[in-house]
DNA sequence: TAATAAAGTTAGGTAAGCCAAACAAATATT
DNA sequence: AATATTTGTTTGGCTTACCTAACTTTATTA
């Protein structure tokens, strides 16, 4: 049974390395810098995990997630997506708020609380920002997934998920009318900077190359 | 915002004062044995609630809790029984298995996620195990309650509420039939041991003195 | 009241999780 | 290849929440 901090380390290598499907391994200041630590206590923390034989570490190579680690961190993102489901459905929780939350709930330890849970949520297969929330057995769905900054002049699209889940990204996108499954109609694209206007629900808006590089769409 | 384990040292000193009507104030030992930690580890810990006003409490003196601790208390102690309700009538956790993981989500830190619990449980006036929930202004309906160790022979009466809450206990309860709102009828009391037989959904039952203690019945 | 028992406190120590500052290795740049 | 920069490590130190063992105060009982 691990602490708090140890199963944020994990999810943490998790999410810059198998997640941000790039390059698989990571390095001390990526992961300090992602948990807002120092890398003296990423350093620390690396030692310990290596013990219980959750990362492969060798002093100062690259550091990738064992399988095991890698289970254990798929099962913490399951509990996070759950929640953030619940809180979302069942609390009436927005787009924005249930991050926070969840990141204190994924830390409860029962496996009946996640099994029923689940249950209760009708076995869902996405969280709020469209992300795949893995089964019991460690499963992932991924579906592949092109972000809005690739589609051409004229298609219409739907938006399936979000990259980033910051507060201060949900709320700009639910400004400009977007939830998931909207609707997103791509009028023009400016080379110059690579801004696009975008109709959504009747309404225009000019959206910046970043912010169309942070939705997915189908 | 407080600590889980300040949170603990809170709700164990409500327990042992307020609610265990008795005394209204506690000592290091009797706190100590409660949490099972020991006795210097609970002074180091008022003298940090102390500090905090959460606590008054002169060495060697005896304890109690400072009106804020008193209402921080409360607090805590309306988020676990939410908490056990929401397991017990949304998850299909039974009676005994509720308390352990309300213990972990009674520590969970948004003031919206409780609001809105409690408005998706619709309100509950009662915990799994019959006891009041505080609303959110931290008041409390207390119900005048007997111990079936009081009612009279030939009577019949309801379970309304149990005092432990050990699984162990409400175990045995479910064993001979008992849950809340359960009729029982007083058969027979032996003035030797105080144990008394019982008739429960028609089927008969002898239960120690001690066990009758622990049931509140109306 | 004096001795004993019980309750409470203090001192010194540990592990987890964090930090800053000094240092070492690896990588990039010239 | 030499140097500079980036990346990673070590050391010593801090806080929280625990502990044991020795001690002090208060309460009980002879
Ligand atoms: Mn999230
Ligand atoms: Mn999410
Ligand atoms: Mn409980
Ligand atoms: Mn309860």
């Amino acid at each position: 049974m691990l602490s708090h901090a140890e199963e944020n380390y994990l999810k943490a290598m998790f999410h810059l390395t198998t997640m941000a499907e790039s390059s698989n391994e990571t390095g001390t200041n990526a992961l300090a810098s992602y948990l807002d630590v120092t890398p003296a206590t990423v350093n620390d923390m690396l030692k310990k995990l290596k013990e219980k034989d959750l990362v492969s570490y060798e002093k100062y190579r690259k550091i990738t997630l064992t399988q095991k680690g890698k289970d254990y961190a798929v099962d913490i993102v399951r509990r996070h997506r759950l929640w953030e489901t619940f809180l979302y459905e069942k609390l009436d929780f927005s787009w924005d708020e249930v991050h926070e939350v969840a990141e204190q709930l994924e830390h409860i330890k029962s496996k009946k609380l996640i099994e029923q849970l689940e249950k209760f949520l009708d076995y869902p297969v996405t969280d709020p920002h469209g992300d795949p929330i893995p089964n019991a057995k460690g499963k992932i769905k991924y579906q592949k997934r092109k972000t809005l900054a690739e589609i051409p002049i004229g298609s219409i699209c739907k938006l399936v998920a979000v990259k980033d889940t910051s507060a201060s990204f949900l709320q700009y996108a639910m400004k400009i009318g977007l939830g998931l499954s909207s609707t997103i109609e791509i009028l023009n694209r400016h080379e110059f900077d690579g801004s696009i206007e975008i109709k959504v629900n009747k309404s225009r808006s000019t959206v910046s190359l970043k912010f169309a590089e942070n939705l997915f769409v189908v």
